[in-house]
RNA sequence: CGCGGGGUAGAGCAGUUGGUAGCUCGUCGGGCUCAUAACCCGGAGGCCGGAGGUUCAAGUCCUCCCUCCGCAA
């Protein structure tokens, strides 16, 4: 496994922890990440973690805008990886790289494939409500995480688990089942098992207006709205000029108050009636242009009462 | 040079046209109560992010800096 050429293609946090455990185990021979982009305020230019651990490391990288029609071929042709290992790339790979090392292109995804395809799958298995999600390994096909499978694992999500959470332990999970599919590939154990396309579920990019908290749904769907826009883009809620975002909730007690407002104060939180009879209790709010900071904390500053809608 | 909002007691906030600071919670002490995340009374605790400047006087106006954050990408 120390020999064996890898190239690593990855960009976020995500991908991060699994490119760490490729450069412990393997032959990194370089990492692929995509391009620096103007982020955050002030659109500075900022590189993706993977590009850091490069520099940090002096692992040669690239950062290509450009893969189809062999733009990508010198730097194959110059790494001659026995097997590439992607996460969280956020781009297709053409045939020509799919099909060039040896040991072909593996994935790290998020979820139980086929369930939940495509670019947020974690987000989206606790907006969903979903018991369970996990990571699978699997060989990288033409379509959009279609590839036959290597393994999978599994993990509960709680109550208490954010996307956010789940994000930091799937990564984790994935680096540990990555390593061992590589070792089941190199020693010719690996079993590819293909996916039933008649299960398959897509997970689609979040999208910011999707994150807006209508109290008139079921305060469950609003619980897991709230925990799966967490940490980003943040579940939010427009009250006059400024926008609260709610960060951290749980199920709340029945409650018969009209939908949206505030049925109790306590120092657990800020319960608010919803839809369908109950109240989900909010624990950790942020107003727009201040630090998040503990729902008791701010009803006592904004100075809320029972019977009030949130402001 | 993308737009914008903050940094004031342990926490969250308010502070009007400049005159040395208030509110809610917590905390400490006392009271009341069978009892309470209840109520009542009282107290402690602030170089108002930092550095300059204007002024008789600045949290409050001007300049620069540090730092946190929302939007947009």
């Amino acid at each position: 496994m120390n020999d064996l050429r890898v190239l690593f293609m990855g960009t976020p946090d995500f991908a991060l922890t699994s490119c760490k455990a490729v450069y412990e185990h393997c032959n990194l021979v370089g990492v692929v990440t995509q391009p620096d982009r103007p982020k955050g305020r002030g659109g500075k230019m900022a590189a993706p973690p993977v590009k850091e651990f490069a520099v940090a490391h002096d692992l040669p990288y690239w950062q290509p805008a450009l893969l189809k029609d062999g733009a990508f071929l010198p730097v194959l042709e110059e790494t001659k990886p026995d097997l590439i290992v992607v996460a969280a790339y956020g781009r297709i790979l053409p045939e020509y790289i799919l099909n060039y090392p040896r040991y072909g292109c593996i994935n790290v995804h998020g979820s139980l494939l086929p369930k939940y395809r495509g670019a947020a799958p974690i987000q989206r298995a606790v907006i969903n409500g979903e018991a369970e999600t996990g990571v699978t390994i699997m060989k990288m096909a033409k379509g959009m995480d279609t590839g036959d499978i290597i393994l999978m694992k599994k993990t509960p999500i709680s109550t208490e688990d954010t996307a956010g959470t789940l994000f930091d332990r799937l990564a984790v999970i994935g680096a540990e089942a990555l390593l061992e599919a590589i070792g089941q590939l190199i020693n010719g154990t690996a079993v590819f098992t293909p996916q039933d396309d008649t299960l398959a579920t897509y997970a689609p990019m979040l999208d910011k207006a999707e994150a807006a908290v209508n109290f008139s749904r079921s305060a469950n769907e609003i619980r897991n709205l709230i925990m799966g826009m967490n940490p980003s883009p943040g579940a939010f809620l427009n009250c006059g000029d400024y926008r609260l975002k709610l960060h951290e909730a749980v199920l709340g007690e029945a409650s018969k108050l009209p939908a949206g407002t505030i049925s109790s104060i306590s120092a657990e939180g800020i319960s608010v009636a919803c839809g369908d009879g109950r109240s989900v209790l909010i624990k950790t709010i942020q107003k727009q242009g201040k630090n998040k900071t503990d729902a008791y904390s701010y009803a006592c500053g904004a100075k809320l009462a029972v019977g009030e809608y949130l402001k």
